[in-house]
DNA sequence: GGCGTGTTGTTATATCATAACAATATCAAG
DNA sequence: CTTGATATTGTTATGATATAACAACACGCC
């Protein structure tokens, strides 16, 4: 199965096994519980390659009977974008699985506006003109949130 | 009445007025209407000069008799984002009066996590990383939200 | 007047998210 | 191996955010 990535093309099947056994290893060496629960949410996550919103995730899991209420998928999600295996995009209300899982992250997504399709790129961790402004203003920046909307090449071409 | 603005002490009186001058002269020379409803909302967001859900400005629409029904406070809200009188804080789902209508908008929003205080920054319209980052991914960005989420002055001091 | 367009009023419902508490599993210490 | 502390899951209920759909009204224009 091919998906896209970054919005290229790419062998998918591969990156949702990496994706898997990274967080395996993750949460092996951090004393994290990996259940079943939170492991299929993962792979769900990895296999649809975009934004999933929580409800869609549910569905999923209601048919495997791994799950049928709203907070089993919200705290799956919440363990896996803690823990730094997914990201929420506020935009979309919705979760995308991290496609650095372990990478020291500033994230920034692109997200396509037609076809809502997620890319993950990384800006330099020191976003200078951010920081910047938040010097000037003496707020300290935990953590920044970067969400571009456009169009991307895929769609770009079906114009 | 003294409110903060970039976490600063300033005149917030003079605040709302501007706001809402610059928003008048706006409208008029764009054939926009700016209707009693519209402007009430500006000047409600102007006032509070910190992200307001929309239910929270339905509240004060209804007690002065402006509408009471949720598409009255997005409706008003939207015409105001679209138009760049005001901005919606995706974090928060919530809105925030633009600090500086008019102005060629890349802005920046820092929050503060402590007490939702939001305080609007601008970016050089070249955010280079990010630019730089879509290019090589073949995507148009057409616009970008950058939230940071961290800790105002104000609260630093009083922790 | 009659029409087109934009705005407002109203009802209903869709969508996203969490509080609260009970039940169960896990695991280390005694 | 049992006891107790902690983490996870199950379940019910509700809260919070947002929009669809259509009717009514206002206003300018021909």
């Amino acid at each position: 199965m091919m998906k896209t990535k970054g919005f290229a093309f790419h062998d998918h099947s591969a990156c949702k096994t990496e994706g898997v056994s990274q967080a395996v290893d993750f949460c092996a060496q951090n004393g994290l519980q990996l259940t079943p629960q939170r492991r299929r949410v993962l792979e769900i996550l990895l296999e649809k390659h975009s934004a999933m919103g929580a409800y869609e995730v549910l569905d999923i899991l209601r048919e495997e009977g791994l799950g049928s209420q709203p907070p089993i998928a919200y705290r799956a999600l919440d363990f896996l974008v803690s823990n730094g295996f997914a990201h929420k995009i506020e935009r979309l209300n919705a979760f995308v699985a991290c496609a650095h899982p372990g990478a020291n992250h500033a994230p920034a997504f692109l997200i396509c506006r037609v076809c809502d399709s997620v890319a993950e790129a990384h800006l330099e961790p020191d976003d200078s003109t951010l920081n910047t402004a938040a010097q000037k203003a003496g707020f300290t920046v935990e953590r920044a949130v970067v969400e571009a909307i456009g169009i991307c090449p895929n769609c770009e071409a079906s114009a």
